[in-house]
DNA sequence: CTCCCGATAT
DNA sequence: ATATCAGGAG
């Protein structure tokens, strides 16, 4: 099985410079993982859903108990509203994430009988599910590089470095997909967050001891 | 574009 | 006080 490399062309020379970071970021984070804690397919997607404006780290204390308590889609979606706000509260929107929940176990009983989809379509039609969520979950839970993941640390990331210049996720992951082989979809995210989370940081990014400064346009900030 | 919104760091 | 955290919907 001969890994198809080169697809036709030369790469030029700025697509060269990413696989060449792409390459560092892979050999200095080769233990980046998803930092939400799950076991299923469902629980991850619960879990994704809460994470928006959240750090994981608080995700990952109101799950236990929420998964304790509802621990499958035809649990959740009997679950009284107001008892998945209680449980979720300290991850911030928590009603619309409540009634998301709540609306999104509904449909995964009704229309999927009771499993998480694997098609983006599909997830994306969930409530509170939209194409980031979606492709967590394809890609973490199923092993599907469905598209790759655009947060707002790969956003930053993917700026800071040159890479893209928008903030407009869609665009953003199209223009990564022609950059990146797929092999490379579902980890990327990973390392960037794993860069994002302990050098590359929103308010105060540690560019000193950051080992991309040769190469980053934004060297200095 | 605005709104949803609690917890934490600076 | 303000910015930010693995966003999504209207």
């Amino acid at each position: 099985m001969a890994s198809k490399q080169s697809p036709a062309k030369k790469p030029s020379a700025k697509q060269a410079g990413i696989l060449a970071t792409i390459e560092l970021l892979k050999r200095y984070y080769p233990d980046a993982y998803c930092a939400l804690n799950y076991t299923n397919p469902f629980e991850l997607l619960v879990a994704t859903i809460l994470s928006a404006q959240c750090t994981d780290e608080r995700v990952n204390m109101v799950t236990p108990a929420l998964f304790k308590k509802y621990p499958t889609p035809k649990a959740m979606a009997k679950a009284p509203v107001e008892s998945l706000e209680e449980l979720i509260r300290s991850t911030g929107f928590y009603k619309n994430k409540a009634k998301n929940l709540k609306a999104c176990a509904t449909t995964l009983v009704e229309k999927h009988h009771g499993e998480v989809p694997q098609s983006l379509e599909a997830l994306v039609e969930l409530g509170g599910v939209g194409r980031k969520t979606a492709n967590v979950v394809l890609g973490n839970a199923f092993n599907i590089p469905s598209g790759i993941v655009v947060d707002t640390h790969v956003t930053r990331l993917a700026n800071r470095l040159g890479w893209v210049k928008t903030d407009n996720a869609v665009m953003i992951e199209r223009q990564l997909s022609k950059l990146v082989p797929v092999e490379d979809w579902i980890m990327l995210p990973h390392w960037l967050i794993s860069h994002g989370r302990a050098v590359c940081k929103a308010r105060k990014p540690a560019c000193s001891h950051c080992f991309l400064e040769e190469t980053c346009p934004k060297k200095g900030v």
